[in-house]
RNA sequence: UGGGCUGUAGCCAAGCGGUAAGGCACCAGACUUUGACUCUGGCAUUCCGAUGGUCCGAAUCCAUCCAGCCCAA
């Protein structure tokens, strides 16, 4: 009998992932990462949070399955690998996905480690992807979820092969409310948790205030303006906004106004029309290759430049020095640098890597 | 202290006698394992600078005052 590692965020979809292998016929364990501490989040040691909350959870599934939890501690890894980068992202002007780097860094390699330890034959997570073993590529392809509404494929475009070869995903033929279902007549404690709640190690979605208060970074309040360099007002330091961003500027106008630049240079946040957004050319670097190798010339994908976005048609055009220019045969709005940018055959991710900026059409290669 | 103009919600702004458009901002939800975008709803009943007046009825007409702007001096 096969041995796997679930890992159980707490949630309902990890939480019916290990119900599943279980009725598979598979002996498991559930293994949940404690990834930060009230400490490092900025609340008081004493409090209970929700991060407490959802090991018990995981906790209390397992124990309705009648199998082991265990929790293993990745805090320091978690802050070196995910809070500072997010935080060094955001002083370059940059908009982290730390999820992403949750995923690239922490959590599938945390697991594996472990159950290799333990002498687990492969690991599980509750997303909603699909893998096979491609035997004429001698690779493993990653493919998007059957339900394409759940569909992950985009945080997970960072797995290596290594990864893929050892990595089950009980989830990626079902739709949400077929996971709920299962949860409930199981009686799962998880079955109503609600979805996400933005970034995990800031509770309250206030990442500026826990960029500041938690970790003390300062950024200076500076000007808005206009593309023709008109100050328009008073912006309040530059890690509060991002690229097409129209809420929270308070800046009244006649139109409706969106972040369009960001000069770290002079610290002034550029607002301007939505159609000065558009780009059809950006730089990415960072790549990882799940279902190909690296090619070799220029090919044809479908692009998502952000996790809620249909993939859209462009080439890839590999340069020399390792990175690879996207170029979109429709322009695309706000390709916003430290977002990630995955590359798709139909369902099949081929890979993807990080986007540095767009290119200028007058810039273009 | 001659002449002209303007005063409608936080900002812009429609309305020109019949019982307060719209945009921006803001707030609340929805969506969402990142940030955004998007969508839905809310947002002038101390009522249209103030006070009087005309009228069945005024933000809209009249008078006076106040405030601001502009041109002359």
């Amino acid at each position: 009998m096969k041995k796997v590692m679930v890992a159980m965020s707490g949630g309902v979809d990890s939480s019916v992932a290990a119900l599943l292998l279980q009725r598979q016929g598979y002996s498991l364990c559930g293994a949940t990462l404690s990834l930060y501490s009230n400490r490092d989040i900025g609340l008081e040691e004493t409090k209970t949070c929700c991060a407490l909350d959802d090991v018990e959870d995981a906790r209390r599934v397992c124990a309705k399955l009648g199998i082991d939890h265990l929790v293993f501690n990745m805090k320091a890894q978690f802050k070196q690998g995910v809070i500072e980068p997010f935080a060094q992202g955001y002083q370059r002007g940059e908009t982290p996905n730390p999820c992403i780097e949750c995923n690239r860094s922490i959590k599938f390699s945390g697991v594996l480690t472990r159950a290799q330890q333990l002498e687990y034959d492969a690991i599980a997570t509750g997303h909603y992807v699909q893998s096979e073993y491609d035997n004429a590529a001698g690779r493993w392809l990653l493919k998007k979820a059957k339900d394409p509404v759940k569909d992950q494929s985009y945080v997970l475009y960072v797995l290596t092969q290594t990864m893929l070869a050892s990595t089950l995903f009980p989830l990626g033929g079902l739709n949400k409310q077929e996971v709920r279902q299962l949860a409930e007549e199981h009686g799962l404690v998880t079955a109503r948790k609600s979805e996400s709640q933005d970034i995990c190690f800031v509770p309250d979605g206030n990442y500026a205030g826990f960029l500041t208060r938690t970790l003390g970074i300062v950024s200076e309040p500076g000007h808005f303006a206009s593309p023709q360099g008109e100050v328009l007002g008073q912006h309040e330091g530059m890690i509060h906004y991002t690229l097409g961003q129209r809420r929270g500027l308070g800046i009244s106008a006649d139109r409706r106004l969106f972040v369009i630049q960001k000069d770290m240079q002079s610290n002034t946040v550029v607002l301007g029309d939505e159609a000065l957004l558009m780009q059809r050319w950006m730089m990415v670097d960072t790549l990882n290759w799940v279902s190909i190798g690296m090619p070799q010339s220029s090919i044809r994908a479908q692009v998502k430049s952000r996790y809620r976005q249909a993939a859209q048609p462009a080439w890839l055009h590999p340069q020399e020095d390792g990175r690879l220019i996207v170029e979109f045969d429709a322009p695309q709005r706000a390709l916003t640098p430290g977002q990630a940018a995955v590359f798709y055959a139909d369902d099949i991710v081929l890979g993807g890597g990080t986007i540095r900026g767009n290119i200028l059409e007058e810039k273009r290669p």
